[in-house]
RNA sequence: GCGAAAGUGGCGGAAUUGGCAGACGCGCUGGACUUAGGAUCCAGUGGCCCAAAGCCGUGCGGGUUCGAGUCCCGCCUUUCGCACCA
């Protein structure tokens, strides 16, 4: 019988949803393992590269039960979003109708890939009966302070017509659309992550099983600065302007200060000075610049006329108004000290404004200011104080503790930690996301909407025109409504909450999905919980993460949950990559692969014949270089994409895709097929035939070993290569003559057990032709016995001088002597030796041996 | 600029604690079986050399060691993250 996987992988798909095979009872005893793959906006196009996530999470799900645990993978969709309002606009179909149609489809790639989930679990985002919980959330978290709604320059992307996070900015630019980012100032709603910053922060030194790049990029997004808040006088105004800094130790070394233009003394600052129209202008000029536009134009500043007082060295200093300086950070205004600041250091050369070295690096005398050409910023134990009064002469840690003493006895500042990290904001204009349950009311103004009227609906006939803006608040059946409080006319808040809210708990919601009466069952989501093994995309490094994070702290400071850290072990697999083309007589225009042809072995353009330059990278239309898995499904079958995804590199690598690669896991899995029926043909013949089991045997204890330990640490490529050895083993005995079939039949379940995980169609299907009842996705995972994993023969490594010049065989178990005398024994090896002296034997058990010769 | 990771055959990649570099697979070469082969099977495949013996070989240059892909020092290259955060 021929091996068809078109026959075969619809058979046991179906089988195992029949039978609900990854259905889980969460109330049943067993050790549990919860395994979660991120949950996927459904786009509609799942290609080989999505395929790699989902197909690592299925090995590893199928693994652990094998191993006896009790498995949990849900699925469910991160189904609000962008996407879904544009595809209304565009080809006006509603949103929540694409939605569904690209579920269904990427269901069915799931199915199609033989991947389980416990479909009972399901769960969406836009579905009302889960965004309610969203909306109680927020309304919970309201209550506790949490979420507040606050005016604030926020990124305005003019395309989107809405309103981003500071994350879904890079580089100034949207992050989905790329248009420039203007700065808008809005009432807009906020969840308070700041409060958070520091318990975020300390908890990921607990995270021991998250790759150490994801912890320090939210290390570096969180941004914890520890330092000084320090008042400075000015006189002229008799007032204050407070300032934070790292480095209180060089305050002798401040010599003027900096306000971002925006700070709200500038206008008093320049209230009587003779240039403020020109001053003005020029605040309004940066205002309007985006974040990029600011930084492209370099370090610029104006003087605003007034002095501050230097409260160390009690100088009069300057106060400038500099474009560097940042509203958004700390207080919005600096002490400058360009002798240990390289900002400062550049912002004082191009105004010629005084540079004072107030640390040296220890035992070498202050440089001469004017001959600087950098700051000077080390400030570890080497770096040492100089003219800085009652600090000179200490290393700069302690010079820091100290003046942060003398400051807060002097009652002109304090110790301080600022943050990186601003509060979260919640609020877009958008139609496809979880109403904002709030309410203004003309008397009682902003009024929560109570929690027995959530969810507060979507309404689903609303017109999508892609101008002025959201929908939602065009809609007066939606918008006009009463005050829960008072019961006077009211309207209701429009704007929609980020995705991310929907995707920082939905975790908790798998537990208990169908709940209809609270978010989450708490008992059985403190037993099943954290995630054990999540995986996902880096790309989720900072933004998701973290906001699960923090909201899982707010739902244990609510008492809902016991634990802090949702997610205990974190893998990010790699992304898969594929060679498009480009034209460079076109613009390096990317080519489609059918107007590729080859010449010389080079690619040309078909008709032009201009040669194309290859580059490898993320799978896109735009590309043209996207492989979709219908065809590999068709011609290979899944089992076959399954192997080459695990095979071609360590998952969390990023890998390029070869067409070609496919077919080696291909020929290996008809291999695995042919062996089989050539088993079930010999038919337990009494005949052992002319060789030995014993090496086959072995090899099966030894790849069970090995294969187990890989599984574990995710190593499916050197897995498969094992599996691949046994497999030749076991082919090498029957083509030898080989026909122990109790041994081969116990060699080849092992290997079919062992495949299981990574190949589910063909090893269910060998398994029933074997006779065995039942999945063998619910047999017990092979257990390696070492005693028989030991070879009886040992080959060791035989050197000269640390050159390999032979190598010995010795029976097990090699000892010194026996290996030395077969050393001494071995011509090939002597002649290396004899006429020279030993100096030194070298002898690593088991494997090695080093003669040194003189 | 700062931070992190990675450089191994024609290609993807192997190599617990320093211990036979190149497992496994792709590709390639030769052969078998075939009307045919983009099927299957067998053999070979790091470089130099007709071959053997031997020599060389893990980005480059040093070092430690009986022994270095692995450890140390100094470079080079690539990728990723952050980027006026005081």
């Amino acid at each position: 019988m021929q091996y068809d996987p078109k026959q075969i992988e619809p058979k046991w798909q179906a089988r195992w949803a029949e039978a609900k095979v990854a259905e889980v009872d969460v109330t049943a005893p067993g050790d549990k393992f919860y395994m979660l793959n991120m949950f996927p906006y459904p786009s509609g196009d799942l290609h080989v590269g999505h395929g790699r996530n989902y197909i690592l999470g299925d090995a590893l799900y199928r693994f652990f039960r094998m191993q006896g645990r009790v498995a949990l993978n849900p699925m469910g969709w991160d189904a609000f979003g962008l996407p879904a309002e544009n595809a209304a606009i565009k080809r006006g179909i509603h949103p929540r109708e694409w939605t569904q149609g690209n579920i269904a489809r990427e269901k069915k790639q799931f199915e199609r890939w033989g991947i389980l989930y416990d479909w009972s679990k399901e769960l969406a985002s836009c579905d009302p009966e889960y965004y309610r919980w969203n909306q109680w959330l927020f309304l919970k978290l309201y209550e506790r302070g949490l979420a507040y709604r606050g005016k604030a320059p926020v990124n305005w992307c003019p395309s989107d017509q809405t309103v981003l996070a500071n994350e879904q900015v890079v580089d100034g630019r949207c992050e989905r659309c790329g248009s420039e980012v203007v700065q808008r100032e809005l009432e807009q709603w906020f969840f308070k992550i700041t409060d958070y910053a520091d318990r975020l922060d300390d908890g990921l030194d607990m995270l021991d099983q998250w790759p150490e790049k994801v912890k320090l990029m939210q290390r570096n997004w969180i941004g914890r600065s520890i330092g000084a808040d320090v008042d400075f006088e000015v006189p002229s105004l008799h007032k204050s302007l407070r300032i934070f800094t790292t480095r209180p130790d060089t305050i002798y070394g401040a010599t003027f200060m900096v306000l971002a233009p925006e700070h709200p003394d500038v206008a008093a600052l320049v209230a009587d000075n003779p240039q403020r129209a020109e001053i003005q202008k020029w605040i309004e000029g940066v205002k309007n610049q985006s974040n990029l536009e600011r930084q492209e134009a370099g370090k610029e500043g104006r003087f605003t006329g007034k002095t501050a007082t230097n409260p160390f060295t009690g100088e009069q200093i300057p106060i400038w108004l500099g474009n560097f300086v940042l509203m958004q950070y700390g207080t919005g205004a600096i002490m400058a000290v360009p002798g240990h600041d390289q900002r400062d250091f550049e912002f004082a050369r191009q105004y010629d404004l005084p540079v004072r070295v107030v640390v040296t690096p220890g035992g070498t005398p202050a440089p001469s200011p004017a001959e600087m050409a950098e700051a000077f910023v080390v400030k570890d134990e080497s770096a040492v104080s100089v003219n800085s009064g009652s600090l000179s002469g200490l290393a700069t840690p302690k010079a820091i503790e100290t003046v942060i003493g003398e400051i807060e006895s002097r009652g002109i500042g304090r110790r301080m930690v600022r943050y990186r990290l601003r509060d979260w904001l919640i609020s877009r204009q958008r139609y496809w996301g979880t109403p904002i349950p709030m309410v203004y009311c003309e008397v009682c103004g902003i009024v929560p909407v109570a929690e027995s009227q959530l969810p507060v609906e979507l309404p689903l006939d609303v017109p999508f025109t892609g101008r002025e803006g959201n929908p939602l608040a065009k809609d007066p059946r939606f918008v006009n409504t009463t005050c829960p409080k008072c019961g006077a006319a009211a309207r209701r808040e429009t704007d929609t909450m980020d995705t991310f809210v929907d995707s920082s708990w939905y975790y908790c919601r798998f537990i208990t999905p169908r709940d209809q009466t609270k978010i989450f069952d708490s008992r059985l989501v403190n037993r099943w919980l954290p995630v054990d093994q999540y995986i996902g995309g880096i790309e989720h490094a900072i933004l998701h993460l973290l906001y699960a994070r923090f909201i899982t702290r707010t739902l244990h400071d609510m008492g809902l949950v016991e634990f802090e850290e949702p997610f205990q072990r974190l893998f990010n697999q790699g992304m898969i990559t594929k060679e498009g083309y480009r034209d460079p007589s076109e613009n390096m225009s990317w080519v489609a692969l059918n107007e590729v042809e080859w010449r010389d072995e080079k690619p040309v353009r078909k008709g032009s014949g201009h040669e194309l330059v290859a580059e490898v990278g993320k799978m896109s239309k735009s590309r043209f270089n996207v492989v979709p898995p219908d065809e590999l499904i068709e011609r290979y079958g899944a089992d076959t994409e399954r192997v080459y995804t695990l095979f071609i590199a360590p998952p969390e690598q990023e890998a390029a895709w070869s067409d070609d690669g496919v077919v080696g896991a291909s020929r290996f899995l008809n291999r695995v097929w042919h062996l089989g029926q050539q088993l079930l043909e010999m038919s337990g013949s009494g005949d052992a035939g002319p060789v030995s089991s014993d090496r086959m045997i072995r090899k099966m204890h030894q790849t069970i070993d090995a294969v187990t330990a890989r599984m574990q640490r995710f190593q499916f490529n050197t897995a498969i290569s094992a599996l691949m050895e046994l497999s030749n083993a076991i082919g090498e005995y029957v083509s030898a003559g080989g026909r122990d079939t109790k041994a081969l039949r116990v060699a080849y379940t092992a290997l079919l057990q062992m495949l299981h995980p990574l190949a589910p169609h063909i090893t269910e299907e060998m398994w029933e032709l074997l006779g065995n009842g039942g999945f063998i996705l619910v047999a017990p995972w092979p257990v390696a016995d070492p005693a028989l994993m030991l070879e009886d023969v040992v080959t060791i490594a035989v050197q000269v001088n640390g050159k390999l010049r032979g190598q010995i065989e010795v029976a097990a178990p090699p000892t010194e002597e026996s290996v030395f005398a077969a050393v001494n024994a071995s011509e090939k090896i002597q002649q290396w030796v004899t006429g020279k002296q030993v100096v030194k034997r070298i002898y690593v058990p088991g494997k090695l041996v080093n003669m040194v010769v003189k």
